[in-house]
DNA sequence: CCGTATCCAATAAGATACTG
DNA sequence: CAGTATCTTATTGGATACGG
């Protein structure tokens, strides 16, 4: 007497904060809804930036979240002719919620930033923790480059913004692992740890701009 | 070769909002610590305002949380001497959370006004959703009642604050339903569905100044 | 290889009955 | 009232197999 796609697991609330938990509260959801924020990905890609996930359970949520409308599934324009899985416009409305998480999580004393992390998560935490304040001291385009896949940040009028692609020509090209870029920015890493190619002190500014809060008194 | 006690399913993420789900992300987890952000709350309460949680995984998410450091438990002085459950100083620090969340999920196109509401909920969401630029106009001080369980809200210099129990002297006191709450503030039913007393006026200024935003075009 | 489907063992959640 | 105990159902994750 199964019904798989009709008995689902309801919280019978009008609180919103019940109903964005319908949507968004399944193990998984939130982190594949992250690892399309900055743009499209393949089905592997995500597999490999999700460590743990299932492809069954990729699949599902994928479905769930599409059938929700908070990611949309299309094919790439020949020659490339694959298909990819992007946030829809009001999936891209939820990063306050992933912002609003991680920093709150930063203070807790559990947290181990020494585990391994998605590219689109460092970035995203740049966009999340960035001293606003300081960051309107100076502007500047920084290319982030992880192996084969490069996004381009742009600081201007103390905003940080970043996308996918090498739009903008850079005034520095930093490239290496997501926990290369971590350390740097949060555990006091040199810089040289990473590859530096252009303004160096733009880098190194870029950097001091990072700080992890003071954890709670456990 | 079963450790049910070692092998815990995480996310190996360093990302900061892996962390707070690993920590917020269990089901009924987030609920549980709406309920507790205006203060302790029996078990019983608890599962009154929690439609559908079982007694078996309300006790397993209180001792989780507990041991987390979202929760604190403890007995209340004599004569009442009756076990409660309270969030601990860093569990409140999550309520941005749960505001993110509700003001995200507002705007969707499932979001049902219409289901069963606790008191708590209602009165978090005054304070996620009240208009803070017209917030500023005036000052005053509203008593909530709900059966036995009385709440007193300040607006004062354009912020909204809420605590339980009937400390100040109100200006106006409202009794209802939470879920006629939500009519009056959200959905434009009158006032006149609510008892009220003292200065109906300001009930209706404040209730004013709320309003649910437009869904996202679906 | 890319994406999905199928099978299975281990957990988690839900319903209900029960106890101090 | 404040939980436990027990039983049933659902979800998860891992392995594997399949079709393009």
């Amino acid at each position: 007497m199964k019904r798989p796609d009709e008995i689902k697991r309801r919280y019978d609330d009008a609180c919103g904060t019940a109903h964005a938990l319908e949507l968004l509260g399944e193990r998984w959801t939130l982190l594949v809804l992250r690892e399309l924020m900055l743009g499209p990905r393949r089905f592997s890609d995500l597999r490999e930036d999700l460590p743990g996930i299932s492809a069954r359970v990729l699949t599902q949520r994928l479905a769930e979240m599409e059938a929700k409308g908070l990611v949309v599934r299309y094919r790439l324009p020949p020659p490339a002719s694959v298909q990819v899985y992007d946030a829809s416009d009001w999936g891209r409305e939820a990063e306050p919620i992933l912002q609003t998480m991680g920093r709150w999580a930063a203070r807790s004393p559990g947290h181990d930033p020494s585990l391994p992390i998605s590219a689109v998560s460092v970035l995203l935490s740049f966009r999340t923790m960035i001293d606003g304040e300081r960051a309107g001291e100076r502007d500047g385009v920084l290319r982030f480059v992880f192996g084969e896949r490069v996004y381009t940040g742009t600081i201007a009028a103390g905003r940080f913004t970043v996308a996918a692609g090498a739009d903008a020509a850079p005034d520095v090209t930093l490239a290496g692992a997501p926990e290369q870029l971590v350390g740097v920015a949060y555990g006091g890493a040199p810089l040289e740890l990473l590859g530096v190619e252009g303004d160096a002190e733009l880098a190194r500014w870029f950097f001091s701009l990072f700080a992890l809060p003071e954890k709670v008194t456990g």
